[in-house]
RNA sequence: UGGGGCGUCGCCAAAUGGUAAGGCAGCGGCCUUUGGAGCCGCCAUUUGCAGGUUCGAAUCCUGCCGCCCCAGCCA
């Protein structure tokens, strides 16, 4: 019985599993995320994440998440926590899974042990600069260290030494035994342990010598029973390293098997570490979690759901071809989502006051606001109204251009949820600005109908002046000005975007907002998502905009105007 | 000809020799108490280029072009 469904496209690496459950060469699917603990996870991890997770779960096997912790110079245990509480708020669990590269330390010194006595590795006394200097380059073959036929004996003898702590860092390095002259140039004879005095943050001081990439990472794998190692394209080149590794060191088949995919980024951004970090050496934004930043952290505190991204991770598609996808496919993802789940409400960024001039001064009245109009669930509320509003400095125009819909002198405009209402006078200051707006309200309009059937073409927000919660608005741009940025360390400033951050204090809420915690995410009517960012104040919320609603007449505005 | 990888619409992406899906963006329209949401329509005679094989090619072959990755005791 054909399916209603049309099934999703398999991506390459789906078809590669299904082929080797299908001739039988594993029986269930492992797979892992394996980050070093030395920084902040990103929105291009997200997708390394989402596919190792999700792939394990569609063939109903499992996904392990391992801390490649080999280099204690460049890690910290407090990145290890900020990664699995990134991870779990994505939504994905790996269960009793968690395991660190460190505690497979002994194991991974046996196996070195057993390469040494076949013949497979040796120790090598040179120096850095020397090991560089042999390798060869691009183009030409490298030459053999003078140390490559050390007897399997004394290459042991030296690296047990090396285990108890007898040389320094640099003296002498573990090199397995391949191919001085592959083309492949992980391949020449590459590096398997080094001497590091660092204390590692989880052994301490129990190890002086660390495994390297290669060696760590694909035997992790087969401890772990991984059957397809996930990563991205970069590693290629190593895939016949991680292949000789299994092989070398005994590794029974089925072995792991290193599959690799194109990088995701996204415009106007940069991924690097380095990038990053620089923009806060520079105080341009304020930390990790800067609602700026492509970081997991930022975005969540921005307030993209795990649903966007997870949808944003899916949808661009798993293949070969490294991508960068366009902000606005991201945006358009946390629309999606947010407006099937953001409450309304009404809230005003540039305020320019609005007297109802028929409106009794001592008068107030609640007015009922539907909360969710994709969601009838959601119920309503109610919105205090009275003679002195605040309305959008932008929803008011004396002379309007084409098209304007909103509230121009003589015009009629709807109030929303409130009433009908004719703007009747302009008022300026000394230089000719306008600093406040008349009107008069039809009291037969009460919510905004005509009961005489006639319409109304605009409609537009507003609070109540007198009720208005006041707050502070930050509004976020892009980081950088080109949708590819290539900062180099000259003109770095130049790169990037000025407007990245636009602050609107005051700006006026409705009362109903006072004391929303800290994480709520809420659309502004006709203006755009928002979250409450965790610099409220029990007097003043600050709101962080996740993105704007769709503007179909700020493009025609803009578009007019050029 | 050092090795490897990748080239399908502005950005993603399907198509696995049978006559170029879909999404985002864009553009037109309908509808609307959010110029929101929703709905309808338009948007690749052609797959980096040039040849070849074939009744038939994005898919196979040959040659070229472009971009990316690799010379850490980082991962």
């Amino acid at each position: 019985m054909p399916d209603e469904t049309t099934a999703a496209p398999e991506d390459f690496i789906r078809q590669i599993i299904r082929e080797d459950l299908a001739a039988g060469k594993i029986d269930r699917v492992v797979t892992r995320f394996p980050p070093e603990p030395n920084g902040h996870l990103h929105i291009g991890h997200a997708t390394a994440i989402c596919q190792n997770f999700l792939v394990a779960k569609e063939f109903g096997g499992r996904c392990h998440l391992r801390f490649d912790d080999t280099n204690p110079a460049a890690e910290e245990a407090h990145f290890a926590d900020s990664m699995m509480e990134d991870i779990r708020w994505l939504g994905f669990d790996w269960g009793d899974h968690l395991y660190y590269t460190s505690d497979y330390f002994e194991k991974l010194f046996e196996f070195a042990c057993g390469l040494i006595r076949e013949g497979n590795a040796f120790i090598c006394d040179l120096s850095s600069e020397e090991i560089a200097a042999h390798r060869g380059t691009l183009k030409e073959p490298g030459t053999a260290s003078p140390f490559r036929e050390r007897s399997p004996e004394e290459s042991l003898d030296l690296f047990q030494r090396m285990r108890a702590g007898e040389f320094a860092p640099g003296e002498r390095v573990l090199r397995a035994k391949i191919d001085m002259a592959s083309s492949v140039l992980p391949m020449r004879d590459p590096i398997l342990y080094r001497i590091q005095d660092t204390p590692h943050p989880r052994t301490g001081k129990t190890w002086p010598i660390y495994p390297m990439y290669d060696f760590a990472h694909s035997l992790s794998d087969a401890i772990e029973g991984i059957t397809h190692s996930l990563c991205s394209h970069e590693f290629v080149d190593r895939r016949p390293l991680y292949d000789w590794i299994l092989e070398h060191v005994g590794i029974p088949a089925p072995r792991p098997r290193q599959i690799e995919f194109g990088r995701v980024g996204l415009t106007h951004t940069v991924m690097s570490k380095r990038h990053l970090a620089r923009l806060i050496d520079a105080g341009i934004i304020r930390d990790w979690d800067d609602p700026r930043m492509p970081t997991l952290a930022g975005m969540r505190r921005r307030g993209y759901t795990p649903e966007s991204i997870r949808n944003f991770c899916t949808g661009v598609g798993l293949t070969r071809q490294p991508k960068t996808v366009d902000l606005a496919r991201l945006e358009f993802e946390i629309r999606e989502h947010l407006n099937e789940v953001a409450p309304r409400f009404m809230g005003v960024l540039r305020p320019l006051k609005l007297i109802v001039e028929n409106y009794p001064e001592d008068q107030s009245e609640d007015l009922s606001a539907v909360n969710n109009p994709q969601d009838p669930t959601a119920g309503s509320r109610n919105v205090p109204f009275s003679r002195e509003l605040w309305i959008e400095r932008d929803d008011f125009a004396e002379d309007p251009p084409k098209k304007f819909h909103r509230l121009t002198p003589g015009k009629e405009v709807r109030l929303r949820y409130a009433y009908l209402v004719t703007c009747t006078e302009v008022v300026k200051d000394a230089n000719g600005e306008v600093v406040e707006v008349h009107c008069r309200y039809d009291p037969e309009t009460r919510g905004g109908d005509a009961p005489d059937g006639r319409k109304v073409r605009g409609t537009i927000h507003w609070v109540s002046a007198r009720h208005a919660l006041r707050a502070e608005l930050r509004l976020y741009g892009t980081l950088f000005r080109d949708e590819e940025p290539n900062p180099r360390d000259e003109g770095f400033e130049d790169a990037l975007d000025p407007d990245s951050l636009e602050t609107l204090d005051p700006a006026w809420l409705e009362p109903s907002l006072m004391g929303v915690p800290a994480g709520t995410r809420l659309q502004l009517e006709r203006v755009g998502y928002f979250c409450v960012d965790r610099d409220s104040t029990p007097e003043q919320p600050v709101l962080d905009r996740v993105v704007g609603l769709r503007d179909t007449w700020g493009k025609l505005s803009k578009r007019a105007k050029a």
